[in-house]
DNA sequence: TATGAATGAGTGTTCATTCAT
DNA sequence: TATGAATGAACACTCATTCAT
């Protein structure tokens, strides 16, 4: 993936990796970081259980981040990055002149391909509210969202009152975000199904504003 | 309160106080526990501070639940009480018979009524923290709610597929979860607004399956 | 001693001990705080040492003192009381009338005997200039004995400029800190010598300013 | 500088630097390290820090310096070579005959301008730390001073006792360097009029013994 | 030779839990 | 029964030192 070339570091790092050794421990230190913060929540991961996932010493972890947090910030940043690289594919400005199913399904589809591909992403970013650290990072997310769903809806229904738009645009994002777990409690078929559920449900719900048609 | 006559100490207590004084106190500890959960989360959270704010000692605090996990499964078991019953007042089964809109204000209107009084649940509940413990108490919530509307949604649609009608319990029970924050976000207006909202997308998604009207 | 009643604890501990017990540990651990620091200095002193020397678990030692420096401050602390008790008896402001060889003796006796009885002490106090927190307590100290020679001063030579008198003040008290060391490094004989030699010294420079006998 | 043709490493170095460039870098380590070491003090102060400041890996410190110990030892070395220098101008066998006021001057003087030279001398000597290190470096200090002192006091009364005569030379430093810091504690005008109560001070107490003549 | 990544023992500190009083 | 002192494993983080490149 080409935009995590000058990695993680960018975010808070305290020594930019500056050989080939560094940039793959480091990697390995976010990856071992991701599943370590999904299993346990970022309070009570503990930076020993990262450096020893990671095949990596306490110290070294400390010679590339300079606390939890920053390999926090790194973790939700590669996230971050990640998820946008695939909105901007599925989701870029043409995409609403389609028809509103398939807006839906390019709003749904990316989230349901990224939360396949890291398993850790939901957990830690979708199931927390009350830690600072975690709330911050998932508003981060979450603004990214809203704001292409506003985009959207700005060029589907031009005359609507702006504070209007984002709120569709807001509780799209919520309705996904709260029913996405359901959508993966079961084998393919249910997945499938409750997809398709929530489809009709936001279809029922924005269709008469939106219209469902491409747009002209 | 009467629903906590035989108090919290069913779920993980100690020692059942039979002393005036010891019921006190343990609702004490409960309501201190309740404030310091919600302010710090689960992990953060400490014995000492919940004993302090108790105005008992620690030593106190553990003649009464043997561990943390206690404390909180009792504050949690308080919170399902006290849910239950308001619960049982609004949306019994009789309430299944109203028109689908005052079916949905019984749905939402106790939770929001429970979310204004006790302004820790909320967070402790649905702001999990991928802890294990969290996501257990939020499962029992959960089943109170999805069981209520599923026993309605019997009662609206009977030739209904049972498993088709426990989706419908689950979505509307996740949708509101999911939407409920955003609800809080703003003044009274706002609020108004977002639960109007949420009002209206269940109202295009449920009504063509289980009719608007008041059941005959 | 009666000033030690209620302990260290005033000076900002995290919980008054208020069971006998406790109060026997927290004057332990002010003991063996003594040693580690004087034979290690503040920073490298370890409060695992302290603790160790002093019976103590770690965990014991932060029951009654919240950091490191809060150990050393109440170190600090008991030090300057028993240094000012002592000079309360010694060198009151009668004293000032003496003759001044023995006005010396006064401000340098109980200097000696303190530091006999507080080995600790002067390597602590007068050891360092380095770090922030020694020097602070050192000042504190200082202060102490400088006041209390700025008044005698003033008694003999009322006329003599403030600032002049406080000079002759720090003047004493340094060369006193200065040469003490010299004092100990052998035996009672050489002692004696030394502490001879800086009355000598003194006197020499006192005795034109403030005259050499008693006051009438 | 000349006295440092053949450098620090005779002390304890791990290498000597036999290229320009080497000799140039284990200067500017040093210089670092002088900086560090009395912004820090011995212990607190990290190698890092010095080899950041001397625009050098840490790595690179290493193949000069076999450890943190040895870099202190070549920073104390280095600066008893230059006081020496100092005092092997103003303090030479000649000086003995001089009036004793001049006398004193020629041993504050060097003394005065070292330490304006070189801030961090005095922090690092004497203000030690009760470490074992810093003691012995300061000890190295005081034995060239005391000894050019023996010296000149055998030149200026060769009937005294050689212990007595050691003991003058070893108060005279003390003295000195026990009023050395109020001498620096204000401005220029403070300053000059601490040091002519030193050097009244040392007169008073000198003058009868050694006489304040220039010698026949 | 220079660089900087790797190591891990050690430091201050916290906190659930136990236990003596 | 109530209190609060005692315990120690665990954690975040540092830093001297070594070693691969």
């Amino acid at each position: 993936m080409e935009e995590e070339r000058s990695p993680a570091m960018a975010v808070g790092g305290r020594r930019v990796p500056s050989q080939e050794r560094g940039r793959r421990r480091v990697a390995l230190i976010l990856d071992a970081a991701e599943e370590v913060f999904a299993e346990s929540g970022y309070e009570a991961a503990t930076n020993t259980e990262i450096a020893g996932r990671a095949g990596a010493s306490i110290g070294s972890v400390y010679q590339f981040f300079p606390n939890k947090e920053a390999i926090f910030d790194a973790v939700a940043d590669r996230y971050l990055r990640r998820l946008r690289a695939l909105y901007d594919e599925e989701l870029s400005v043409e995409a609403a002149g389609l028809p509103l199913p398939e807006v839906l399904d390019r709003v749904m589809g990316p989230l349901a391909e990224f939360k396949a591909e890291n398993p850790a992403f939901w957990t830690l970013f979708y199931g927390s509210e009350s830690s600072e650290k975690l709330a911050s990072a998932a508003e981060d997310l979450r603004s990214e969202v809203v704001g292409r769903l506003e985009t959207i809806f700005a060029k589907r229904a031009p005359g609507l009152d702006e504070e209007q738009r984002r709120l569709y645009a807001e509780i799209v994002n919520d309705v996904v975000r709260g029913l996405f777990p359901l959508a993966l409690s079961g084998d393919a078929a249910r997945k499938a199904r409750v997809v398709a559920e929530i489809k009709a449900l936001l279809l029922a719900y924005l269709g008469p504003v939106f219209g469902t048609g491409a747009l002209p």
